[in-house]
DNA sequence: GTCTATAAGCAGATAGAC
DNA sequence: GTCTATCTGCTTATAGAC
């Protein structure tokens, strides 16, 4: 790696943290600048401008946590065995990225075209092959009939919004800390029963 | 009313609006001014700082939200009727508010402090007897066993999730503008008949 | 490629008249 | 209670030396 290729790979990094629990607009450079262990003057070298870092960071956390996701629906396992691997392998990364989720909801409240963008360059998931599985399972009686997109949000939302939605959660419902990390633990070995009793007929 | 209190709710409608679309950190008391056809310095004169006065519009939306869903789970009904209770009074809600989570949850990650001291006040939704109604239903077989915390995260998620990231999920699903919210109103129809088969033994 | 120094602009907050 | 005018501080961004 060059001597420019680190300094750029620090910046992201720092950016990504700052970002991460300030948001883009309460970020302020100079503590990028300060936790990179550059200065203020590089960052604006390499992205010109603190949306463009912006827009470089969340390119970056698309590539973290689509591929992972498509991928696995992708494959030509059974529904069931899609929605454990899902939950398994989303589980996985979220416990070492506890916040990037609420950054990206965040940002994409707050500047849609900024961050929308980003997710357009990548696509979606693959709702066509999809789709055809749940009507062949829907078919076979297996499940009940259900759209991909119904699908998706669902498994989606139980899923990330825990995570989303932490700080507050924790609050109403009295788990402080730790506790609430238990409970996301007995959630992760709960959850693919659930959602796929929801589905059955 | 006062014309005092006229000024006074003007600047709260305002400033929920914008901070809404804008955030916390990105909002500008400027703006905030001209929506509600006042004076910046008008604004510092009721609130003092900004801080202080997004804390009263959080009082002001946390007081709009929970009551509505406390409401119905302190009922004597049947879980299955607070189900859906629930799900129809929210999406009744959100209907005339959807940015309102979104905003919620993207300033309780900026400014946990700020924001949970405002919720600590209200208190959360009635665990104790929640808890207890789930423990008869599943001692009856009517349902599987589930703690109260487990129910309303999940409950939630699936209520809340879809408004909270509907830009990205309207990007990555293929549903632009006006189908998602055919997609909402068809999820809406079907949401409690999938939660529900979900707690089922 | 990386730094120091500085420019230019703007935001939040206050003073003081009415 | 509401306004105009202003201050102070901070932030992004640039110029220019090394």
């Amino acid at each position: 790696m060059t001597e420019k290729e680190i300094s750029e790979e620090r910046i992201l990094e720092a950016a990504h943290a700052v970002f991460q629990r300030s948001g883009m607009a309460g970020a302020r450079t100079q503590e990028i600048a300060d936790e990179a262990g550059v200065n203020k003057a590089l960052i604006h070298y390499y992205f010109g401008t603190k949306e463009r870092l912006a827009q470089a960071v969340f390119r970056r956390a698309a590539e973290r946590i689509l591929p992972r996701l498509y991928g696995i629906l992708t494959t030509d396992q059974s529904i069931e065995e899609k929605v454990r691997g899902v939950i398994e392998a989303e589980f996985d990364f979220l416990g070492e990225h506890r916040y990037l989720p609420g950054y990206v909801v965040s940002e994409v409240n707050y500047h849609p075209e900024l961050v929308l963008e980003v997710f357009r360059e990548r696509g979606g998931p693959p709702l066509d092959s999809l789709g055809a599985q749940l009507d062949a399972a829907a078919a076979a009686g297996t499940i009940r009939p259900i759209g991909p997109q119904q699908f998706m949000v669902s498994l989606m939302s139980l899923i990330f919004f825990p995570f989303v939605a932490r700080p507050l959660l924790s609050v109403l419902l009295e788990m402080p800390g730790a506790q609430y990390d238990d409970f996301l633990k007995e959630r992760r070995a709960t959850l693919a029963d659930f959602f796929l009793a929801g589905l059955r007929p």
